[in-house]
DNA sequence: GAGAATTGCGAGAACGTTCTCGCACTTTCC
DNA sequence: GGAAAGTGCGAGAACGTTCTCGCAATTCTC
């Protein structure tokens, strides 16, 4: 009586080669309630002969839990952040028995939503949510949710009980432009990608997603500490390649222009890079770059890049730890876990002080 | 009777809310059979009252497919080719109204193997699969898998008959060396990327995957039509930051050093790069590099960086078509698709013609 | 050695859905 | 106006498990 459609064995079979019932044969392969050990043997040794693979849908149905949970991401993916964190998550999960299933929304909130939707219809365990905007947050509330379990990352969500797991990015861009004030720079440039703007702008958008505006807010209060005085410039920029070149290009276009430029991710500082290698400027010299996020590049490019690191392999472990938690012993939702972040200096900020004549608006000797 | 577990509402509510039995609600939501319009208007107006989901895993125990596909990758996440495939294959595979179940296997056989066992038990429709050795393929038979389809990606297995999808390296080498030799490089060096390899060895390894052999074959075919008797570097390195630097300063230390070198990832190429900064020899003057994959800080570095480019996105959406061919119209496995490659010429390529004083080998004046 | 406790196992319901079958009623046809 | 065809819907089985319950057989207790 093996599967009606596949012609699998399924556990009828197994009970009927071992010559017990359904019910026995369950106990002997699940391990629970009473039973023989040598009947167990047996029953272990027929599903084994009959390569007997067990149906984890028919035990979802039953037991009420699918092992499974949902990964819901905006998947911007020159950043290799969500990346990283995917894997993150998804080991994690395997080292605890689950699987995770991946949905991209590409920062639009339409799909975010109906993938939400999809992933309570598939009936995860839980979900662990980039939320694409800051603005809408109906789908997360207890009730959408039917009482599943939900874990932010990267960006926090305002007016809902949820946990979140995001990163300390105001210490680390506050510390980013002290850093480089220390080393002799006097005037900043920020460049800031900032989702459904269209083109560039100086005007700071009305609603930025959690990440984001702590960056704004962290490099800002480093610069009104240490040149509040001074001309900097702020570039609110859309995430493509040639806007944000454009951008690039403005800033340094301007007539005493900036000797480094702050990046609020990687897209901005490869454009930065671009920009810069056209244009005969060696980053380090003469000009410098901080960004946010570590890569692989960011290490063996020469200079190495000066980033604000973030420990996203943590950040992933960490929500699913929470995840599991919240499922399975019902943990209150609610805490906000905010990891350190960590400012590593490479080459790629130039030392003004010892050196002064890289400064743009040197006007001494040499 | 909602849910016991839940409490969330089945379809026996939305049957008793619109009056009408369990088998009409389900022909009123799934589309299908007889049906009265004012019935079915009451039907999905119930639903949507109660907020009613409809719970897809009941629906695959009934259904038999759970319009879910499993990925088994490699994940060897420096290698942004793995991210940008598992991007296209979920929304390739979300365009088609399935979704994702992805697990890593880290190039271990055993784990590949368990997670195509846990795949198939969460019975999935089919899956999709970067094979972690060309060594072992049992549990990739017709018998193994129950009889769900399996695309290869990335990589071909010869002994067993599965539609592969991978690109066609072989003539992306062969070229990428023949554009080397046309600039007027003679001595290279090839720096090949070995899993399952302990340090570096000149030696070539036993069993390479299908698509390093591909490479290898390709870098071989061109050097043999080009600089058949040049004295060249063959390592072949283990995948670690490390080893892979010392196998370049290995290179580099040659008494007649190599004036470019190939590398076959993106792993080896960013160790090349380090290592080459740290002696400051300038890529594209002092030295040229050559690798396999494109990405975004390849284009964005300076000079650009010659890549052997593969169509990644293409590739995953392929694999997804081929599959869902399998699974709804039992198209016949077996099929070997080969994407063309491309080299993409930047600046990383010294034009040793134009400027002969900067081959390492130059005996002339200035 | 008789009652109590324990052990091992099978029957059957349940999880939430789909789908076949058949019944009752309405419409069509000559 | 009676047979044939068509329409709408409900009863109930099925998908493959798990788990409660109860029963028979065995072992323990004094």
């Amino acid at each position: 009586m093996s599967n009606r459609k596949t012609g699998l064995p399924t556990i009828v079979d197994v009970a009927a080669a071992a010559g017990v019932s359904r019910a026995t044969a369950s106990r002997a392969l699940s391990d629970y309630g009473r039973i023989n050990a040598q009947t167990k043997q047996a029953v272990v040794k027929a599903a084994a002969d009959l390569g007997y693979r067990p149906n984890a849908i028919a035990q979802a149905m039953r037991r009420g839990s699918t092992k499974t949970i949902g990964l819901v991401i905006v998947a911007d993916f020159t950043n290799a952040f969500f990346d990283r964190a995917t894997k993150a998550i998804i080991d994690a999960a395997r080292n605890r028995n689950y699987q995770v299933l991946i949905t991209h929304t590409d920062e639009d909130i339409a799909v975010e939503r109906q993938a939400v939707e999809t992933l309570l219809e598939k009936q995860v365990d839980g979900l662990i949510v980039v939320a694409s905007t800051v603005a809408v947050h109906d789908h997360l509330t207890p009730a959408a949710l039917g009482g599943k379990p939900v874990i932010l990352i990267d960006r926090r969500l305002d007016g809902v009980r949820l946990t979140s797991v995001t990163t300390d990015d105001f210490m680390g861009c506050d510390a980013a432009v002290r850093n480089a004030f220390s080393m002799g720079h006097k005037r900043f440039a920020f460049l800031i990608a900032a989702p459904n703007i269209k083109g560039f702008s100086t005007e700071r958008p009305p609603m930025l997603i959690s990440s984001v505006e702590d960056r704004v807010n962290g490099f800002s209060n480093g610069v009104s500490d240490c040149a509040p005085r001074g001309k900097h410039t702020w570039l609110f920029c859309e995430d493509s390649p040639s806007v944000s070149e454009a951008a690039v290009m403005k800033i340094l276009d301007q007539p005493k222009r900036p000797s480094v430029i702050f990046t609020s991710n990687n897209d901005m500082a490869l454009a930065v890079l671009k920009v810069a290698g056209n244009r005969q400027l060696q980053i380090g010299r003469d000009l410098s770059l901080i960004t946010v996020d570590d890569s692989d590049w960011a290490q063996a490019m020469v200079p190495g890049l000066t980033v604000v690191a973030r420990p996203v392999e943590e950040l992933g472990s960490i929500a699913v730890d929470k995840l599991l938690a919240e499922i399975q012993t019902g943990a209150v939702p609610g805490e906000k876990i905010l990891l350190p972040t960590e400012l590593i200096s490479r080459g790629s900020v130039a030392n003004l002080k010892m050196y002064p004549e890289l400064d743009p608006e040197f006007k001494g000797e040499r």
